[in-house]
DNA sequence: CCCTGATTCGC
DNA sequence: GCGAATCAGG
C-alpha cells in the first residue's frame, strides 16, 4: 500500500481527531501503526497539533543527554541481519525486590519446624480497609505454589508457611510491582498506624 | 499483559 | 519516503 492522497487525507483527519495510530492503521488497512506514526512524523504533524500552524515546536530537548557531555551514547541501531545486540540483557525479576515487603519475606517460605510463626502480613498492622480488601482477595487468589509464580503473578504469601495452608496470591500483578493491586495497597502502606503490639 | 507515541536507520 | 524494530512510557 502506498500513501495516496486519499489515504493521507484519512490519516490527517483521524490523527486530527485524536485517533490513535493503531486505530488509523486499522482503518486504512494494509499498514501498521508504525507506518502511520512514521508518516505522521514525516508529515510534521506528530505534535497532534492540527494541520496548519504549529504553535508548539517543542519536540526536541528531552532528558536524554542531560548533563553528561563526556559520555555520549551513540546507540547504534541494530538492523535486520546485521550488527550484534548491544542490549544489556533483561533483568531477573524472580530475585531482588527493592519493594517494601510485608513482614514475611518470600525469600524462604520454608520455616523450620517448631518456629514461632512469622507475623502474617495480611493480619495485623495494616489499615482495616486494606485488611478487608486483602481478605477479599485471598478468596479469589489463585493459591499458587512457589514454583508456579511468574514475573506477573502476585507474590503475596497467604496462610501459614509451616503448613499446607500456604500459598501465594497469584493474581495478576500491577505493572512492575511484585503484587496485585490489592496487595500493593497493603504492602506499600506508609507505615503510620503501625500500633505496636504491647510486648 | 495490553496499549500509546517517538525514534532510528536500512531499505 | 517508507516502516520494522526498538525505545520509552502508561
Amino acid at each position: 500500500m502506498s500513501w495516496t492522497e486519499k489515504r493521507v487525507e484519512t490519516l490527517k483527519t483521524m490523527w486530527g481527531e485524536g485517533k490513535s495510530a493503531s486505530q488509523i492503521a486499522k482503518e486504512l488497512g494494509g499498514v501498521t501503526r508504525n507506518a502511520v506514526i512514521g508518516k505522521v512524523h514525516r508529515l510534521g504533524l506528530s505534535n497532534r497539533a492540527g494541520a496548519g500552524g504549529n504553535a508548539k515546536p517543542a519536540a526536541a530537548a528531552k532528558e536524554t543527554a542531560t548533563a553528561a557531555p563526556a559520555k555520549e551514547a551513540p546507540r547504534p541501531r541494530a538492523a535486520k541481519g546485521e550488527a550484534a545486540k548491544p542490549q544489556p540483557a533483561a533483568a531477573e525479576p524472580a530475585e531482588a525486590e527493592p519493594a517494601p515487603k510485608p513482614a514475611t519475606p518470600l525469600r524462604k517460605p520454608i520455616v523450620p519446624a517448631g518456629q514461632p510463626l512469622p507475623p502474617q502480613p495480611s493480619a495485623n498492622e495494616i489499615s482495616p480497609e486494606a485488611l478487608a480488601t486483602v481478605r477479599e482477595v485471598e478468596k479469589k487468589s489463585k493459591k499458587l505454589h512457589l514454583m508456579e509464580l511468574t514475573e506477573r503473578t502476585c507474590k503475596w504469601p497467604v496462610g501459614d508457611p509451616a503448613t499446607e495452608d500456604f500459598w501465594f496470591c497469584g493474581l495478576p500483578v500491577q505493572s512492575g510491582k511484585p503484587y496485585c493491586e490489592a496487595h500493593v495497597g497493603v504492602a506499600f502502606q506508609p507505615m503510620s498506624s503501625r500500633r505496636d503490639r504491647r510486648r
